[in-house]
DNA sequence: CTGCATCCATAAAGATACTG
DNA sequence: CAGTATCTTTATGGATGCAG
């Protein structure tokens, strides 16, 4: 029912503000990891399925056509008697790699150090004997 | 019942896969713009739900503890009188603010695109005339 | 091969009320 | 002020089956 009265508030969904209005491009959870895997070059759709094993085929499709509605990826159809798609960067999508880049890397500093804690323990008792 | 047998696969929860093993950091909807609101400097609990009016504090209280727990913001309590607690970003916290500030940029820029589409039109038709 | 539709499970977020 | 607890809604993702 479209008209169902909500107690709740939020009487129009969300706005701008959930996903603040930045990180909108990345929203789904395997976004990143889809850019990640065409920032080397145009892929196929099973080869990207292949690229990211535990991607269900509904959902890399639902991620691919967000991003290529927001202009993030492009789709080529190759007319091949095996139909033949290939999704690629764009230029803006291309923009994105710095910043997946820098994220990454400081997610991988702070997992460095979030294990330095135990690491340091078990290396400190291993230094004394 | 934690037994509980399921028809659908995924015996193990996903392991490092969705949100891919990046972007862990960045994971609620809300944190990107937490660590924004915090770029500028120390700010109050209240504060920050003032500055961002849409979050709960049920919400706000859980991302806080999360970034916490990664050690991207540092919580400080105040023994005052009325508690309070100020909550800054680390300094692995301060590195992220680049990569947002990219995404963010990318995203206006993508919109803007998106945009042209309409804009365009219109301008087009008024300059015809 | 590529992709869509349907159904189900789970996680995140919001509302609300209550505590130190 | 700064949370915490509980409940409900929504969004995302996975499985399966089907279609061009």
């Amino acid at each position: 029912m479209a008209l169902k009265i909500r107690k709740n508030q939020s009487p129009p969904p969300p706005r701008g503000c959930p996903l603040s209005h930045c990180m909108e491009i990345l929203k789904g959870a395997w976004t990143p990891n889809v850019i990640w895997c065409l920032a080397a070059g145009s892929r196929r759709f099973s080869e990207l399925r292949h690229d990211i094993p535990a991607v269900s085929a509904k959902v890399l499709t639902v991620r691919l056509r967000d991003l290529e509605k927001k202009g993030v990826v492009a789709r080529a159809v190759r007319p091949t008697s095996p139909p033949s798609v290939e999704y690629s960067l764009t230029d803006l999508g291309a923009e994105l790699l710095p910043a997946i880049r820098a994220i990454v890397e400081v997610s991988h500093k702070l997992k460095m150090r979030n294990n330095e804690a135990c690491l340091g323990r078990k290396a400190a008792v291993e230094a004394a004997e």
